[in-house]
DNA sequence: GTCTCATGTAACTTTATATGTTACGTGATC
DNA sequence: GATCACGTAACATATAAAGTTACATGAGAC
C-alpha cells in the first residue's frame, strides 16, 4: 500500500495559508508544496465543502482560511478529507464463512479498532492553531524574522 | 494504498494448522486460504527463521508447528513477516528542510507513534494460544463435531 | 462584450506495492 | 533416479495514491 499523504499536504497548506493573508492560488500553494495545482484543488474540496476554506474565482480569486483555526481540530481535517483509512493492514476477508478467520479476525479486529480509536482522539485534541503555536516556536528559534519558513 | 493482509493471513494458516496434527503442504494450505503456494511459502518463511515453524523437503514434508502456542503473540508474528508499516497515513516528506512541514510532521508524528504503540501492545497481549481458544469457542457453539471449520 | 485568470472536474498517466503466477533449483523420500 | 515438497527469483496482475492534461465555468479587468 502506497501511504496516504493527503492528511500531511493539507495540513501543510493550510498552515501556510495562515501565515500571511490573502487570497492563494493553487499555483502558489502548489509551488510551496512541490506539487500540482490539481493536487491542491482535489484536497481542498473537502475543507471547502465542510466551510473551513473559501475558494474564489477569477481575478484576484484563489483560496483564503474561512474558520477559527483554534476550533478545528486534525480530527476535523481528516474528517473533510473523507475520513481515509487508517491502517495499512487489514483482514484478508470480511465476514468470512471460515470460523478460523472469524476467530482470526475477531482478535484482530480489537486490536485495530482500539489504534484507531486512540488515533482519532489524539488528532482530535491538536487543533490548526496549536500547529501554528508549534511553527512560531520553531521560527522563534531562528533568531530571525522575515526568513521564508521555506527552506531547502 | 493496498490492505496488507499478510498477518491476518498468517494467522489464519497457523490456527489451521493447530486444529491437526502433521506436516501440511503449501498446497494443501494454499487451498484452504484460496491463494497460491508460493504465497504460503513467502508469508511462512519469515516464521520458519524465527522457529515458530519448520519445514521439511520431500516425501512427506510440509509445514509442522515448532512453537509453544502460548508463548507466541501476535506482536511476534507481525515481527516474524518483517513488521510492516502498520499505518496508512505518513507524512508527505521525512526530515523537511521547510519549517511548516516540520511543525506539522511534529504533531502527526506524536499522534502516529502512539496509536502504533497501542496496537503493538495489544498485539504483544494475544497469544496464538489465545486464538485457538476463541476458535474452539465458535466451533463449539455449533454443537457438532467433526464438521469442518471451512465451510463457505 | 471579450479577454484573462482561477477554480471545478473528468479522464488519463505514472508510480508504488500487495498479491498472484511461472519456472526452475535443491534436498529428501520412495 | 523418479517423485515430492520446499526455496526463490522473475514476471504478471490488481489496486490505489499522486501527478498531469484538457476543458468547462464563473469572476473580474479592459
Amino acid at each position: 500500500m502506497r501511504r496516504d499523504s493527503k492528511l500531511s499536504g493539507v495540513l501543510h497548506v493550510l498552515l501556510h495559508m495562515a501565515q500571511q493573508p490573502g487570497p492563494f492560488t493553487s499555483e502558489t500553494l502548489a509551488k510551496a508544496m512541490d506539487t500540482n495545482p490539481v493536487v491542491i484543488r482535489r484536497i481542498m474540496a473537502g475543507l471547502r465543502d465542510l466551510g473551513y476554506v473559501r475558494s474564489e474565482k477569477g481575478h484576484g480569486g484563489g483560496w483564503t482560511l474561512a474558520c477559527d483555526l483554534s476550533k478545528v481540530s486534525l480530527r476535523d481535517v481528516y474528517a473533510a478529507l473523507g475520513s481515509p483509512p487508517l491502517l495499512a493492514m487489514g483482514n484478508r476477508t470480511e465476514a468470512p464463512g471460515c470460523l478460523v478467520e472469524q476467530a482470526v479476525n475477531a482478535a484482530l479486529d480489537q486490536a485495530f479498532r482500539d489504534a484507531e480509536a486512540l488515533l482519532l482522539s489524539r488528532l482530535g485534541e491538536v487543533t490548526l492553531a496549536m500547529l501554528g503555536d508549534g511553527l512560531r516556536r520553531r521560527l522563534g528559534s531562528r533568531k530571525l524574522q522575515g526568513i521564508s519558513a521555506h527552506q531547502a
